[in-house]
DNA sequence: ACGAATCCTGGGCA
DNA sequence: ATGCCCAGGATTC
């Protein structure tokens, strides 16, 4: 018989959509009934709130809690980080009470960085759908739900030996597939390497990613903070940018985005809000993201 | 060091 | 219909 899991845990120290809201994954959907399906370490996850208890299944297999605890950072105290964010920066109390429950997921190291590549100059939308036919076409069928197959992100060994031009014609990334191929490769020629990351400091782990031929600092702050353990990281993109002149730094307003400027950014918030700056990134992004759409419909 | 052009592609908009 | 601009970047000159 196939079980659900379930866990004690307040709306205010997880919400689902907030979380899963693509800007840190690409691979989650809402189904029907307002559950959330996803493709987690090889298995497709179901997961969903009822009342005060959060439920998920696992395809196959059982539903497992500790893969849950660890993918959604459930040791990090959320109430904690927001007295001190709050303290530090006056306005957060406003942004934290919209986005209450929003939490950095650890991911899948190796899916993260090869997704963010995916990312450049790109929009969400259209990335979910090139990880999805990728996925389809070079991952592997994991389990069928609910009349929908599900696959595993493809691995870089797989992606390594994709021919990118026969790629190209597939998945819409266009010149994104040759970054794409190249990191790959990089990648399966240093096995475990990317993982090793999680072991060092940040300063480290952030010039072993730079190192990658395709890989700046943006992306390399995502993968940092998505999947690597550095809650420091904080990733500067145009949200974050614009956010960033609004309220914040009104000098960098007419400046362009240079290496320079993005390091003044970064470090201006690291400073403010210390070792969890990220997850402090990710609130400000999602403050952005929304008054876009508002602005836009 | 900075600014601009280039890399695919689909959608929005004049 | 057609052309231009841009979208959560990185690299090169």
């Amino acid at each position: 018989m196939h079980s659900i899991g379930n866990l004690e845990i307040s709306p205010n120290e997880i919400d689902l959509t907030h979380t899963l809201t693509p800007g840190q994954s690409f691979r989650w959907k809402q189904d029907a009934r307002g559950r959330w399906v996803g493709v987690v370490h090889g298995r497709v996850l179901r997961i969903w709130r009822e009342g005060n208890k959060i439920r998920f299944e696992a395809f196959p297999g059982d539903p497992d809690e500790s893969l849950i605890r660890d993918y959604f950072r459930l040791d990090v105290n959320l109430a904690a980080l927001y007295s001190q964010f709050a303290q530090v920066d006056p306005r957060m109390s406003g942004v934290i009470q919209r986005f209450k429950g929003l939490r950095v997921l650890r991911q899948e190291p190796e899916e993260t960085l090869l997704s963010y590549i995916c990312s450049a100059a790109n929009s969400v939308k259209r990335i979910s759908s090139s990880v999805e036919i990728l996925s389809k076409k070079y991952g592997e069928l994991i389990a069928e739900v609910e009349n929908e197959e599900y696959y595993s992100f493809p691995t870089a060994a797989t992606l390594a030996a994709v021919d990118s031009e026969c790629m190209k014609g597939i998945c819409s990334l266009g010149f994104r597939c040759a970054n794409l191929n190249s990191i790959a490769r990089q990648l399966s020629d240093r096995p475990g390497w990317l993982n090793s990351l999680r072991g060092m400091s940040y300063e480290d782990a952030r010039k072993g990613l730079l190192e990658l031929r395709g890989v700046g600092k943006k992306i390399a702050d995502c993968v940092l903070l998505f999947s690597l353990d550095k809650d420091q990281a904080f990733p500067v993109d145009t949200h974050i940018r614009q956010i960033a002149t609004r309220y914040y730094l009104p000098e960098f307003e007419q400046k362009s985005l240079t290496s320079a400027v993005y390091e003044q950014i970064v470090g201006h918030f690291q400073e403010k809000f210390g070792e969890y700056a990220g997850w402090a990134q990710e609130y400000l992004f999602y403050e952005d993201l929304l008054s876009r759409e508002e602005r836009s419909h």
